[in-house]
RNA sequence: GUGGCUGUAGCUCAAUUGGUUAGAGUACCAGACUGUGGAUCUGGGUGUUGGGGGUUCGAGUCCCCUCAGCCACCCCA
């Protein structure tokens, strides 16, 4: 007797079996195809880099989370953390060939060492897209009615894009001299919806060692709530006297002005209090709320960064971008019963029952398959009830009724498996007509 | 990484404050209804009680370690 393995995977790491897979798919084909509407380009990189090329690039905090080991080679190396370090690394290298601006989409995994919570993995799926070599606020806004357009085609309508610029963050600490501070200012400040405002006012003090009265002034900044055109009158006054800050400032105004003439404008809402975790955001920031689950966080967040690769080469890369939270949108729609059990990508199921006729049947298959319905054929002649409990249980929606007597008579029958009811129709070499009666069951 | 909670068939849970072959519903598989699924009926337990070790005459119940899940911190998608 050979011994057992426990069948088990690691923790933070998941299979994704057919009911998980399928919607899971149909995400990334929606973002694939939203960001090739817009000119993005794919590309992929490898999983395994140098440790050099990854460690060092968010912090001591992501280098502990980065995974690194020595090959077989005794090289260091290490699983990429993100998709943001390799597109510079990417870019740096290829930067003669590439052009600018070059916008491109990578959708893949990436590995963190961290700690799971409900969905949080240490493998996990970004989506990323972004336009890098350009500065132009055209971009900004770009990203912003991407965002929206992504949101939107993969089914959702009740959602907000928050919108900030960290110029005026860093435009109103210069004003009150704490600009060497901004990071544990600005980390604080992101927890303002989760701690409250006394509770950032504390943090600010407790962190970074301002006075009570500096970080009052500091949320001030994020206290502005209400219409955009308000909010932006008040940040104006805010940031008075501070060239970055009014920069800021023009900046939102001029991408909220355009997003609203070009999508929808109740889609989009100035929030001054994100901040995102991340240093190396310079300008324009991005987090996407879902009205039905705001609590789940953000599900699409991203922002203007000014020198991606400076790490890579002297070449100055400004960029924006921004990435889909696929686990964390998939769990969403979980829970808004935006998901249907299904367990098969085919809506048609064709019953096999007369072995004499096995080609006739495939080649059915084939003339639909063609005409580009997905179509399974059950691979063994099992009683009807059996083949119609399977194609029930997997969730095929029409099954195509084909025995002796519909091939002598030169019809068959198209079953609908939700309602019941089937409809005869005739048997033809182009099968034209079962196509047109699927596809019109199938809408 | 730190702290806390949890862990019994695929799923939801039982098992008299340690007592002998671990049960139920549901799901699943096979069959009844020989060309019509979701219903009903019949049959099947499918489990190293997450894993390992210890205490004990005896452990699903107690102790230790480990693995995994959840929650908080941290950070973030």
């Amino acid at each position: 007797m050979q011994r057992i393995i426990t069948p088990r995977t690691l923790k933070g790491f998941r299979d994704y079996p057919p009911h998980v897979m399928i919607p899971r798919e149909r995400i990334m084909e929606t973002a694939r195809r939203v960001y090739r509407s817009y000119g993005y380009a794919p590309i992929d990189t490898p999983a395994l880099e140098y440790l050099e090329i990854l460690a060092g690039k968010g912090g001591e905090e992501s280098d502990k989370q980065l995974y690194q080991f020595q090959d077989h080679g005794e090289r260091w190396v290490a699983l990429r953390f993100d998709l943001t370090v390799p597109l510079a690394r990417f870019i740096a290298q290829h930067f003669a060939e590439l052009g600018t601006p070059f916008k491109r989409y990578h959708l893949a995994t990436v590995w963190r060492g961290e700690n799971t919570q409900r969905g949080r993995y240490r493998e996990f799926m970004q989506c990323d897209f972004d336009t890098v070599g350009t500065r132009s606020v055209e971009a900004d806004i770009e990203t912003a009615l991407v965002i929206h357009d992504l949101l939107r085609a993969i089914g959702f309508e009740g959602f907000r894009i928050y919108v900030n610029n960290r110029k005026i963050l860093n435009g109103l600490l210069d004003v009150l001299g704490l600009r060497d501070r901004a990071v544990p200012i600005l980390r604080s400040l992101d927890k303002s919806a989760k701690i409250g405002l006394d509770g950032v006012v504390q943090e600010m003090q407790a962190a970074a060692g301002l006075t009570e009265a500096q970080a009052r002034q500091v949320v001030g900044l994020t206290s502005l709530r209400g219409e955009n055109a308000e909010v932006l009158h008040g940040l104006e006054g805010l940031v008075r006297g501070s060239p970055l800050g009014e920069e800021g400032v023009a900046e939102l105004r001029d991408l909220l002005k355009a997003v609203e003439a070009a999508a929808r404008p109740e889609c989009f809402r100035i929030d001054a209090s994100i901040a995102r975790g991340l240093d190396y955001y310079t300008g324009t920031i991005y987090e996407t709320f879902l009205d039905a689950l705001p609590g789940i966080g953000s599900v699409c967040s991203g922002g203007r960064y000014d020198n991606l690769a400076a790490l890579f080469t002297r070449q100055e890369l400004p960029g924006v971008g921004a990435s889909l939270g696929l686990d964390r949108l998939l769990a969403a729609m979980e829970e808004l019963g935006m998901i249907e059990g299904v367990q098969t990508p085919a809506p048609a199921f064709l019953p096999y029952f007369v072995p004499q006729r096995r080609n006739e049947y495939l080649r059915l298959a084939a003339v639909l398959r063609a005409a580009g319905l997905g179509v399974e054929f059950f691979p063994e002649p099992k009683k009807l009830s059996q083949q119609l409990k399977y194609a029930d249980r997997r969730g095929h929606r029409v099954a195509i009724l084909l025995g002796e007597d519909e091939f002598q008579s030169g019809r068959c029958l198209l079953k609908d498996l939700k309602t019941g009811q089937q409809i005869e129709v005739p048997l033809q070499d182009d099968a034209a007509e079962i196509i047109a009666q699927l596809r019109r069951m199938l809408d």
